[in-house]
DNA sequence: CAGAGCTCCTGAATGC
DNA sequence: TGCATTCAGGAGCTCT
């Protein structure tokens, strides 16, 4: 679920819900084998401290205290929603964070491969220091982007998959903004212009843009901090549209292309054959 | 070293 | 209806 649009909504909603000078009372674990879990002894140390910002880097959503970081990756089933003042737990309820303001954040992930880590130094830790550019940072740009995966010898899809030629794009927006771009998600990296890397940049960052603008993609179960769903599922061009004709308008006609799945890089990609080159 | 494939886990959808 | 199988948004690990 959570690609770059989708944890950046929940980072909006945390920022706006957490305001003003907040202290971290207490964080209850209620599993405890998590996949990169903060160490029971920490956590208890983290109780008191200041809640200083909230921010996202790629997938990670990233909560500064006074006391280091608390790294929380979404996973495939990742969320985080705004808990009742006597909050009832669900299922797969795991994490729960009070704060001084009397609020507290649940962390719900059924499938549990999302991560709730602590790290001292953020920018030096396993996480992001292998991690590419963010797409929406004006100061990464398509020539960039083509000397990274220039040499590359895996489809066009796998690069944008691979957070080390950029962060965020997930299996959906990757789909999408090739089909955007017009470029067929089979075309080796290697023999991607740098004319087509502008146009696939731009797509990128178009459709990560309209998806923020409406609250993400929910398919199943992406739900944004207030537990309300996104709407960009009802944009999708070709994302779970298979055998669908193409909605591509090219002079003033229809492509009348079919959609496609194929398994690229050991996932589902949706493309029109026709009109993607 | 790069790249392919497997793996963690639950639940929804599909097939018999 | 009930049970088995397949598949799902991520990314780290192990092979080759």
């Amino acid at each position: 679920m959570p690609e770059l649009p989708e944890v950046e909504i929940i980072k909006r909603g945390l920022q706006s819900e957490l305001v003003g000078d907040l202290k971290i009372l207490q964080i209850k674990c209620y599993r405890s084998n998590l996949r990169n879990l903060i160490p029971l002894k920490k956590m208890n140390e983290l109780a008191g401290s200041s809640l200083l910002s909230i921010e996202r880097r790629a997938k990670y959503l990233i909560f500064k205290t006074s006391g280091g970081y608390i790294v929380s990756h979404l996973g495939m089933s990742g969320t985080w929603r705004l808990g009742e003042e006597k909050a009832t737990l669900k299922k797969h309820d795991h994490v729960q964070i009070y704060f001084s303001n009397t609020k507290n954040l649940i962390l719900n992930d059924p499938r549990r491969f999302g991560y709730f880590d602590y790290v001292e130094d953020l920018e030096n830790s396993t996480y992001f220091k292998k991690l590419g550019p963010e797409p929406l940072d004006p100061s990464f740009n398509a020539k960039k982007m083509f000397s990274s995966i220039r040499n590359r010898h895996v489809s066009i899809k796998a690069a944008l998959l691979d957070q080390k030629t950029l962060v965020g794009v997930g299996n959906i927006y990757a789909s999408e903004s090739l089909y955007l771009a017009g470029i067929n998600p089979l075309r080796a990296s290697n023999k991607i212009s740098l004319l087509e890397c502008e146009s696939i940049l731009e797509a990128v960052r178009n459709v990560l843009s309209l998806s923020i603008e409406k609250g993400g993609s929910s398919i199943s179960d992406f739900k944004n901090l207030l537990y309300h769903q996104g709407n960009f599922q009802n944009h999708f061009q070709v994302y779970d549209r298979e055998n669908q004709s193409c909605l591509r308008q090219i002079n003033n006609k229809s492509c009348s292309g079919r959609i496609r799945s194929k398994i690229i890089s050991g996932r589902t990609t949706y493309y029109c054959p026709k009109c993607q080159k």
